[in-house]
DNA sequence: TATGAAATAATATAGTT
DNA sequence: AACTATATTATTTCATA
């Protein structure tokens, strides 16, 4: 199951558009449209594709606010990091959070309809999670680049 | 351009599997097929849905490496802003970047393929950049919550 | 103004070479 | 892998609420 120069094509036209009909994600591949479907078939099998989202405009949602939260947790003991990881899938505003290195334990990206409500997210729900020690918020002023593509060269 | 409770759930359907038959959209948003596809429609139209992605395994396409660099510019003069945003475009490591508040300015994502690589990127590329002063750099270790779905309420 | 059912058009997939 | 045939899916039309 190795990824050729072909796949990389079909991944990249895929990041343009995740929609785009098979027979111009060939056009564009220099493949006819059967292989193509296939390989993206084996793609999706082979976990290299895992799914497909529509990009959705947060703004448009209600959702005018957009912050990064480094937390820290007290010494890592009984169930601290399950009770904390748990808290944090539960909830709908956290849409991602990774364990990192540094002085800081998550860094958890979080959305909120405005200040109050980002305040009420971190004050509320995620200092109040047993365990943790601080947080500190990175608020998103301006996107620069958004998020949507990996390197495929 | 309101959206209803049924564009609500077209879209919090479609961000469970955004190649969906619409067919399958309609049966859980209780609507038949055709209201679906013109409301799909519109809220491209809209703006609410930008585009569809697919979601890739970066482990999978060799890129081992996923981190946070937090980005510190000299005296804002010049084309320095430009010029920073310009080579942070250009770059295909860096994932996504935002203009943040606190005593950093930039907050930039960047995947890389190992170790060597994200010194590479950070120290050869970033730091080079006219006007950044200073970076820090906090290393994803594992991913909680993956980055998929934003709350539709 | 928006829906649902049927008809048509577009697209994806399977079979064959 | 490509070409052709079949199956699946999306969209348009049209009648209706």
């Amino acid at each position: 199951m190795p990824i050729d120069a072909f796949d990389r094509k079909i991944l990249a036209t895929l990041q343009d558009d995740a929609r785009m009909p098979v027979a111009q994600v060939a056009e564009r591949t220099a493949l006819s449209a059967t292989p193509v479907s296939r390989r993206i078939r084996k793609l999706e099998e082979d976990g290299v594709i895992l799914g497909y989202q529509p990009v959705l405009d947060p703004r448009r949602l209600g959702l005018e606010l957009s912050a990064y939260v480094l937390i820290n947790l007290e010494a890592h003991r009984d169930g601290n990091i399950e009770r904390f990881e748990s808290a944090i899938l539960d909830n709908d505003y956290v849409i991602a959070c990774h364990a990192v290195t540094g002085d800081m334990d998550y860094l958890v990206h979080v959305v909120a309809r405005d200040v109050e409500h980002l305040s009420q997210i971190t004050l509320k729900s995620l200092l109040r999670i047993p365990g943790v020690r601080d947080v500190k918020s990175i608020i998103v002023l301006e996107t620069v680049k958004p998020p949507r593509r990996l390197p495929l060269g």
